[in-house]
DNA sequence: CGGGTTTGACCCGCGC
DNA sequence: GCGCGGGTCAAACCCG
């Protein structure tokens, strides 16, 4: 783990293109919201809480726990900071207020402008709301969890409780946890903060979507975009593949078998000082656009209470690569349901350069792709049709059809294997992870955390996509930038 | 007895 | 300045 930490580099925050919509008015009405959380980094004012976090983060320096996951809005701390100088283990505590300057906090992203972005590290801690329709007490995430406090919320009868990630002592990750007071059979899940440490595999579905969205907030251009009233980001793809895998017990457990998974109202908000991602996942059948592949996925940009646009019909877009390429989760897990980068003979990762494993996609010729190679047709037709289109052209091949079929995983894709793999498609339906969960964390003599046990049952195996463009794809094709 | 949960108290930010 | 509400703490309690 330690030579992957040290391998890893954080994204440049102008790596995530995000893909503009035009705005559809025809939104539906206001649906509930499921929430993951991001690890975006940030100081509070709150002195308790600067001063818990603050022995966290030394602990983790002091530990060299940290992977350089946490996502920041400056990039001249991501690179100088994030990778090399809290590996050491030794960096001093000016060093440490130099990331994270309190007085840098940033209430909201509305005053966001590129340059703003780019040159102050103000942000609270992002986060991620995923809701989802689920009869247990809490969403089986694969991570453990503490619970340290729980409270009513205003407007909502149902406690909303809280828990803190204990895999590793001095991990930041927190989740809230409440029913909605509208329908009861859906829970809510905010996430926030990074996860310091090694997940299970059945965790890494949600850190890493959290890390997707996360990479989302961090983009200049999505604050660019949120201010301009005409178009919207839409959500990093592999949002839709993590959970799409995610390990959703009992009533929701039919939405991961299903083929067409999406998200029929989700949204960034960051009207309150957490920006935040929205992933409605508790209305995932009812999506009009099913028969020609276009998800319902959308964010509804809450900028200011006087500037929401609601693209709650938004075309599907392809993935962005940023968040595989993720310091967080990075190349060295193989996500459930996820795209993961080519392997060798060995089984080792064979794509650990600098470069995204998977591209960017440019705004009108995805929706091309989409739109051409898949609509109209059945979702296995599909499959095949968009692996040939996207085959047919290079800049496309390693991006856009990963979505589509990790998405269709459960159901569709294996039938379609040959054809798949006649397009250049390697598509590996054994549920491959990699990663196993007996990482033994030397710093944990924190006894209370020793005996912990799992919040949630173990995640049933799934399938996953092993994706593999196909073999005149050269590296450089898989990082489209237009 | 150790560890997880519960729950009232406390702190702080924010709006009025 | 005050009150409200969100978030956290920590002692008490519960459980295996």
């Amino acid at each position: 783990m330690q030579d992957h930490k040290l391998e890893r580099e954080m994204p440049e925050v102008g790596e995530l293109s995000l893909v503009r919509l035009v705005k559809d008015s025809t939104s539906d009405e206001e649906s509930e919201l499921v929430s993951l959380s991001l690890g975006i980094s940030s100081t509070g004012k709150h002195e308790k809480k600067n001063r818990t976090e603050k022995v966290r983060e030394n602990e983790d320096l002091k530990e060299g726990l940290s992977l350089g996951l946490d996502i920041r809005f400056e990039p001249s701390a991501i690179k100088n900071h994030s990778t090399e100088s809290r590996c050491d283990g030794e960096m001093k505590e000016e060093e440490l207020r130099e990331i994270w300057p309190p007085s840098k906090v940033l209430k909201t992203m509305r005053t966001w402008d590129k340059s703003e972005a780019s040159q102050h590290a103000e942000v609270k801690k992002a986060r991620v709301c995923v809701r989802a329709r689920c009869d247990n007490l809490t969403m089986n995430d694969g991570c453990q969890w503490r619970k340290y406090g729980q409270k009513i919320a205003k407007g909502n009868p149902c406690p909303r409780a809280y828990y803190r990630c204990t895999v590793s002592p001095s991990c930041p990750v927190k989740k809230q946890v409440q029913r909605c007071a509208e329908d009861m059979s859906i829970l809510i899940s905010t996430y926030e903060g990074t996860h310091n440490h090694p997940l299970p595999s059945s965790a890494t579905t949600i850190a890493y979507t959290t890390s997707a969205a996360a990479s989302m907030l961090q983009s200049p251009s999505l604050t660019t975009q949120l201010a301009n009233s005409d178009t919207v980001p839409l959500i990093n793809s592999s949002v839709l593949y993590n959970l799409n895998a995610l390990n959703f017990t009992s009533s929701y457990h039919h939405v991961s078998k299903s083929p067409t998974l999406f998200f029929h109202r989700s949204s960034i908000s960051t009207s309150n000082s957490h920006p935040t991602v929205t992933l409605d996942l508790a209305t995932p059948q009812t999506s009009p656009h099913i028969g020609n592949f276009t998800p319902s996925l959308s964010f509804i940009p809450q900028y200011s209470s006087t500037n929401n646009v609601d693209f709650s019909s938004s075309t599907f877009s392809p993935l962005q690569s940023s968040v595989l390429h993720s310091p967080c989760y990075g190349d060295f897990f193989n996500y459930e349901g996820l795209i993961t980068p080519n392997r060798n003979h060995n089984g080792s990762l064979m794509n650990t350069g600098k470069q995204p494993f998977l591209g960017h996609l440019c705004r009108s010729n995805s929706n091309n792709i989409t739109n051409h190679a898949i609509s109209k047709q059945s979702l296995p037709d599909s499959i095949v049709a968009a692996s040939k289109a996207i085959t047919a052209t290079p800049k496309y091949q390693s991006a856009i059809l990963a979505a589509a079929l990790t998405a269709y995983a459960g159901n569709g894709v294996r039938e379609n294997h040959e054809e798949a793999q006649s397009a250049g498609l390697d598509l590996n339906l054994g549920g491959d992870v990699p990663y196993t969960t007996n990482t033994v964390y030397p710093n944990s003599n924190a006894s209370r955390y020793k005996r912990m046990s799992l919040s949630a049952p173990t995640a049933p195996k799934r399938n996953s996509v092993l994706f593999q463009p196909s073999h005149n794809a050269s590296k450089s094709n898989l990082f489209l930038d237009q």
